[in-house]
DNA sequence: AATGATATGTTATACTGTAACGTTTAAGAG
DNA sequence: CTCTTAAACGTTACAGTATAACATATCATT
């Protein structure tokens, strides 16, 4: 769930861009340099990072990236639900299973700033049991727990 | 839960404004006639209100609003539990139970724009559960669905 | 090669939030 | 009742996040 901070990252990082690959090929969507750049960026730790952020590596790596470059690839990204945004930080992290489920559902770690995504049947009954109850139907969710994680406790 | 657009608002803001009374008494917090007055605002509706839009009214009523007025205020408030964010959508909106539960649990529906706090024992658990499953401790929990009211829908 | 659609470059600006410091107001001590 | 001090508020400036609008380039197909 949350990663040791010894493990393979590069199989992470790996195992992300081949899906995307598939994923892209499968919708016929053009997975440019530029996009596969920004989800590697993203990919880089399993903390979330801030658009602005992947704005200033893009730029030492490109001479004219500016805001919109970034913000468009990030909408990309998130449309094929290769990446999520995490709200309360204003931040993207990448999507461990961007072809099945979709709810953004995230457990965050206030010290190391890990973000795990979760995906569990309670909570997901839980959610659709009581919008049920009260006839609201729902289109999209999104689930921010924050707090520490099990490598940052005492 | 959603409330018909013809109930008598009027109640849910003087009702507000009472347990807001209450609770600053009790915890000796100044509930001033800014406070008082944006808090009042936040409840105009049941709507989540930016915090631009909050300085523009108060803008009207005092001439020298600015950023730091409404966002002072709103942290005050936020702080007390008078007030929620809604993270994504950048806004506030007021608490229906400052006294007892906190988490910022939401239902909102994007046609008419109304945000309904929810407080269910099922959620409760589901979250806990998966938390205590993984070895995580929660601090803060954000849940904000969105979708379609019962009243906005055909 | 010509065409049209998609992607990217470029400039400017809007929206959201905070730092830092000065002034006023209010609550308790003497 | 004034003095002191802490809290609240005023004021200026700026940081961080995101988008509009239009120009150019690239790609897939005719």
């Amino acid at each position: 769930m949350f990663k040791k901070s010894g493990h393979n990252h590069g199989r992470c990082i790996a195992s992300a861009m081949k899906t995307a690959e598939s994923l892209c090929s499968a919708r016929s969507a053009r997975l440019t340099d530029l996009r596969r750049r920004v989800l590697e960026l993203v990919w880089q730790s399993h903390q979330p990072v801030g658009a602005y952020e992947l704005l200033d590596i893009l730029k030492a790596e490109r001479h004219n990236a500016q805001p919109p470059t970034v913000y468009r690839t990030l909408d990309f990204l998130l449309e094929l639900g290769l990446i999520h945004r995490i709200e309360s930080l204003n931040a993207y992290v990448g999507c461990t299973a961007p072809d099945t489920s979709h709810p953004s559902q995230f457990l965050i770690c206030q010290d190391c700033g890990a973000a795990a995504e979760i995906s569990d049947p309670r909570l997901d009954k839980a959610i659709s049991g009581l919008a049920a109850d009260v006839g609201f139907s729902i289109l999209r969710r999104t689930v921010e727990v924050e707090g520490q994680c099990p490598n940052c406790q005492p």
